[in-house]
DNA sequence: TAAGGTAATGGTATCGGTTCCATTTTGAGC
DNA sequence: GCTCAAAATGGAACCGATACCATTACCTTA
């Protein structure tokens, strides 16, 4: 029969220490100064000895500051996603707010749940990698006053930052590598684009880019990542174009991974038939001779977008970046080696 | 100049609907039936028109029921962690909990301050993935009444379900294929198992087991994933033992990369060298032939970690589970095939 | 028809803080 | 030593909900 002793409260430290709750709360608020330091010693022993924590849900509930970054992420398996959360996670506790991380899997529905949840959270900012087009619901947000950056994906008739990629001068980058290196046919595969402004932005630069470098293509989508379809699509492009070099470039990480798949199934080997994708993978090194991709600055577009949410929280405390896309670093290994 | 609106109150809802807040706060909480069914349309109307949602922050306040659940991941950049998580956060939302996750890099100081950080939002249960041994904390989130439960990885003093993998069987299943398959050295290599009771669990059988089998073995650590000392390890034990059939069991999904690059930098052959990680990765399949693993049930894991807290939290909406060590499922690859 | 019980609804204190305003203390200037 | 402003501190209303208790309305049953 442990006694429940409940989590001590401001009165009780005022009360030790011999001071107003006002004290008390402008000590552990942006206030402490305005204290003396006598009786700042004698709140902090208080607080000390009764082990005492601000409340914040009762802090939130007063001036609305609930010290809460709300991020919405499409699909957390994916390890793009992690690394970009980990950098979103990471500067916000540098400047003191909590994340609160919801997953939709790709799934309109959890996202419309998960922005009315956080929104009863009172949440100060919200980083948004959106599943559908939750413009409503953003709109709600913006105006209550509640600042948002889009992650890697717009959203249709929402004016906010959009922090990710160049996806421009990635696919420009992927090509001019594949044609340096003498591919002359290049596949495009990429998850399906309707839910997603980026993969229709590569999509769409990579046949203009092709065009441009006189290179033969096509394109292939996955339907939730059934790879049928694709295995279809890239045995023909191999019979119709070979023996010219032919090169295999993926529009995201899972792309990679499954058209790594196919190239095992069909018995390709890799690098005379190229292949490359974008994102970079723990085992990308792995798989002989190593795919090449093009890496993502996580951390920094992470770092960005918080940085975005505070200047927008605090306009005097944080600057507005400058970048809010960012450019690749292209990871060359033997998949592209004739 | 978009006028600020702010988000409606109850207060709003009860004067539009032209009852008292009481009646809105019941028809939003659990007594919306002790509500006249003309009073609930009214309600559902006005509260349909203004868009109101209840404020979390102020219900927490009162009742100290905030529906949170706080969640300790010791490295979120592990898959294996994402997909437990995954599962915990689908679990919560079932029960009609948030989850909020908080990452600790394997750092205690961070997990000391997330845990502040959790209490201070007055979590009703905590999912403890734990980096080191936040013993005193942790008693105090019991005392108070907050129930934990323990994931993969057990703190001492801290009276709390472990759920996880049965590490006993994990390392006799590994063995037993790696023996079935002829193998008759088996080398382990581990993370650091200072601050983990799986990872000392499972090295401890290990060496339990391979003497039981009378397999040759040696063991090697990795110190914050530096490779050099387990790649002087893997020579010599290589150099040692062969030309018996030699083969390495990883303790987890990191050391099965670290491994896996060793293997490449050594240009071993897969297989007739032996290899065998405890968890699944996306690319174990990938690297030919093929990586065997065990596969934990990481879904079922976090499912059931949230079925333990909701007993204690409500032990009547809920049974505890009677199971809380899973097996893992052997998946047969070409690297353990001599 | 009056008594008595239940269902439906409202009033108000309260949760643990913040914030505005009032009050007390302190110290500088003359 | 006295005045007066500034610094330090405290009092009380308030944030948006919940929960207990009181009240009103409506049926039964004697």
């Amino acid at each position: 029969m442990s006694s429940i002793s409940r989590r001590s409260t401001i009165i009780e430290v005022a009360r030790l220490a011999g001071a107003s709750k006002t004290s008390v709360s402008r000590y552990f608020g942006e206030e402490r100064d305005r204290l003396s330091p006598s009786l700042q010693a004698r709140i902090a022993h208080a607080a000390g000895t009764l082990g005492y924590q601000p409340n914040q849900m009762a802090r939130g509930l007063k001036g609305g500051r609930s010290k809460l970054i709300g991020m919405l992420v499409a699909d957390i398996r994916n390890p793009f996603s992690v690394a970009i959360t980990h950098g979103v996670e990471q500067a916000c506790r540098q400047y003191g707010y909590s994340l609160v991380v919801c997953n939709t899997d790709n799934d309109p529905k959890q996202e419309h749940q998960h922005l009315d949840l956080l929104g009863a959270y009172q949440v100060e900012g919200l980083v948004v990698n959106a599943s559908g087009s939750p413009e409503r619901q953003l709109h709600t947000f913006i105006s209550q006053g509640t600042p948002i950056v889009l992650l890697d994906r717009e959203v249709d008739h929402v004016a906010a930052e959009v922090v990710g990629l160049d996806n421009h001068l990635a696919i420009d980058m992927a090509l001019e590598h594949l044609a340096d290196q003498g591919y002359q046919a290049v596949l495009y595969v990429s998850e399906a684009p309707e839910q997603s402004s980026t993969r229709q932005k590569r999509l769409a630069r990579f046949c203009h880019a092709a065009k441009q470098h006189g290179l033969a293509y096509a394109t292939s989508l996955l339907a939730n990542s059934d790879s049928a379809a694709t295995l279809q699509a890239l045995s023909s492009f191999l019979a119709t174009h070979q023996p010219s070099a032919c090169a295999v470039l993926c529009g995201n990480g899972n792309a990679t991974l499954i058209v790594t798949r196919l190239f095992q199934q069909l018995g390709l080997p890799l690098g005379e038939v190229g292949l490359m994708g974008i994102d970079e993978l723990d085992w990308c090194a792995l798989v002989p001779p190593g795919i090449t991709t093009l890496a993502q600055p996580t951390d920094t577009i992470g770092k960005t977008a918080v940085q975005c949410l505070m200047h927008r929280i605090a306009p005097h405390a944080s600057s507005m970046p400058t970048e809010l896309s960012f450019s690749p670093t292209l990871i060359e290994r033997g998949s592209t080696h004739p």
